[in-house]
DNA sequence: TTGCTATGATTGATCGGCTA
DNA sequence: GTAGCCGATCAATCATAGCA
């Protein structure tokens, strides 16, 4: 699968080809309609509304994680679906992990697998 | 009223360019490593303190440039073959991984 | 000043690995 | 076997910087 494609675009120059590494390729393509004949699918990426952030905060400040029966009540009043709540919480606790990282450990010590 | 614009208080409008020489270290690495631009947490904090900016940072750049990148990789070519002189190595690790290129990402 | 592109940061969502 | 978490990354978008 991981192949490196090389695109001959030989202007005349001695300019290396321009070579795509499987890194560059696509990736999280929006499965949407296959019928879809636009320009480009594009990853959707909803904006949480200024309530509906407001009141996950609330929530993560109560608690850092939710339980199931919390996560179903909290994705209905927002009006979001349950993975999305989920998905939230993961995000807000990475980001508080990153607000309060201490400046000096990180989770591991310098002493690596010598 | 007072519609509290969270987004209005964010850090990122007050934010400025990069020097023109971290942009620099930044960019020799990207290039030099074009095969797997990922550098790792230590390769991060080492360009973060070569650069004078933070691990987050170098982790912003990282990911805004190779989006970017891939996105328009033609407009990136004449600045690709800029660094590409300066810092010809990486083939030897390109060959390597495209042996052994077979598992790793991407099912 | 006006308009546009370049760029750093933010964030909803995804991927892979790991564990309970 | 499965669901949730973590860490890293993706990808879209925001808001400003920089330049003509």
């Amino acid at each position: 699968p991981a192949q490196v494609q090389r695109k001959t675009a030989c202007q005349g120059k001695e300019k290396p080809p321009i070579v795509v590494y499987p890194w560059m390729k696509k990736v999280h393509i929006a499965h949407v309609n296959p019928n879809h004949m636009g320009p480009e699918p594009k990853r959707l990426r909803t904006a949480y509304t200024r309530q509906q952030v407001l009141e996950l905060e609330k929530e993560f400040h109560f608690s850092r994680y939710l339980t199931r029966r919390r996560r179903v009540e909290v994705a209905h009043t927002l009006c979001l679906s349950e993975r999305q709540v989920k998905v939230w919480f993961q995000n807000r606790r990475m980001r508080w992990k990153k607000d309060n990282k201490l400046p000096n450990t990180k989770g591991r010590s310098k002493n690596k697998k010598a | 009223v007072m519609i509290l614009r969270s987004r209005f208080l964010d850090a990122r409008r007050k934010r400025r360019n990069f020097n023109k020489q971290a942009t620099e270290v930044l960019n020799e690495y990207f290039y030099s490593h074009l095969s797997n631009p990922y550098p790792s947490e230590e390769a991060k904090e080492e360009l973060a303190k070569k650069c004078g900016i933070t691990v987050s940072q170098v982790s912003n750049w990282f990911g805004n440039k190779r989006i970017r990148y891939k996105k328009n990789i033609g407009k990136f070519q004449e600045e690709a073959n800029l660094y590409a002189v300066k810092t010809a190595v990486d083939a030897a690790n390109v060959s390597a991984q495209a042996s052994q290129a077979n598992s790793p990402a991407t099912p």
